[in-house]
DNA sequence: TATAACATGTAATATTATAACATAAGGTGA
DNA sequence: TCACCTTATGTTATAATATTACATGTTATA
């Protein structure tokens, strides 16, 4: 069990700046050293990403880059968004159709996402014996794994305890 | 690794009759068990979706009713894809914005899919030791699952071989 | 500085999904 | 059987998500 660390913060009081301010540092850095050219645009939507433990849509993250004077039409966001899925830096949660900042930016992995289903927090970890596992799973049927992805639905540790943990 | 041989099976040449067969027979008698209204559309729905191992978009689905004498307006095959997911008897594909007949409908289970990137294939798999690793996971975030599903893309056996292997 | 490759702006449209309300069908107790 | 309630279906409209296509601009480099 390495590395759920992340995910328990997620879902606590913590000095987010941190989070953020790691994950744009190994950006601006990754983006130097591999030549990624990680634009205003891209960096800016990083940015809003990181904003808070939420996943956000496409519309959601236009309509703030539109207020920050970048074009305002979808093609916009989603050019971003895959940018920075295709180069580690972000996540799609398909439950959700939306985009989280990639939290292990640093590490090479499939991404766990726990997802609360009433405060629409999402915490990010990274199992290596989840992967393992599901790639045993494949091989027995002989599938060439390429990209595996989990996401989990349930109640963050605040949800549990409040009234809100109704079905929505 | 137990149960992993129906996702083997999806992937090869064999007698879908018998997977069409069984989980038709499995759903009728479950239908009168509990009392589930397997009505005409629905039932209808899920033969559809057994056609062959590939997941089918609600508008796919709905062309197919349509065609049948059935309303043909959105809501008539979401309602009936919603039922069938809510009773166990199909699994939403999100990465394809799809269902899938559940191929393992008297177990309870969570899914794991493996999606063919090239001929668009889906096996779903029922590995526990996946479900447990996952459990485990969550456990330290002191998360509360409620559902979880796993979606793995890669090559299927057949597709591995062909020509067909490059990026899409 | 010409050029090629990549990135952004913009308009239009495709695809997926839901809301809201009317009608019909099935189940149950008087 | 009827009245009633609950559940399911039909229908219209629209919301939410995502992509295509093409024009324009920017950057890296020969």
């Amino acid at each position: 069990m390495q590395e759920t660390k992340s995910a328990q913060l997620a879902f606590r009081q913590h000095d987010h700046a941190c989070c953020q301010g790691d994950v744009l540092q190994y950006a601006d850095e990754r983006a130097r050293k591999f030549g990624l050219r990680l634009t205003p645009v891209r960096r800016r939507v990083l940015e809003i990403l990181l904003e808070n433990h939420c996943a956000m849509g496409a519309y959601d993250v236009l309509e703030r880059l539109g207020q920050d004077g970048f074009g305002n039409q979808p093609p916009i966001a989603y050019r971003a968004l895959d940018f920075l899925v295709e180069n580690g830096l972000a996540h799609r949660v398909r439950r959700l159709n939306a985009y989280a900042a990639c939290m292990h930016p640093e590490t090479d992995h499939a991404p766990i996402f726990m997802i609360c289903r009433t405060c629409d927090a999402v915490a990010e970890a990274v199992a290596q014996d989840v992967e393992h596992a599901i790639a045993a799973a494949a091989a027995v049927a002989d599938f060439a794994v390429e990209r595996m992805n989990v996401e989990v639905l349930g109640l963050c540790p605040a949800c549990q305890t409040s009234s809100q943990a109704v079905d929505k």
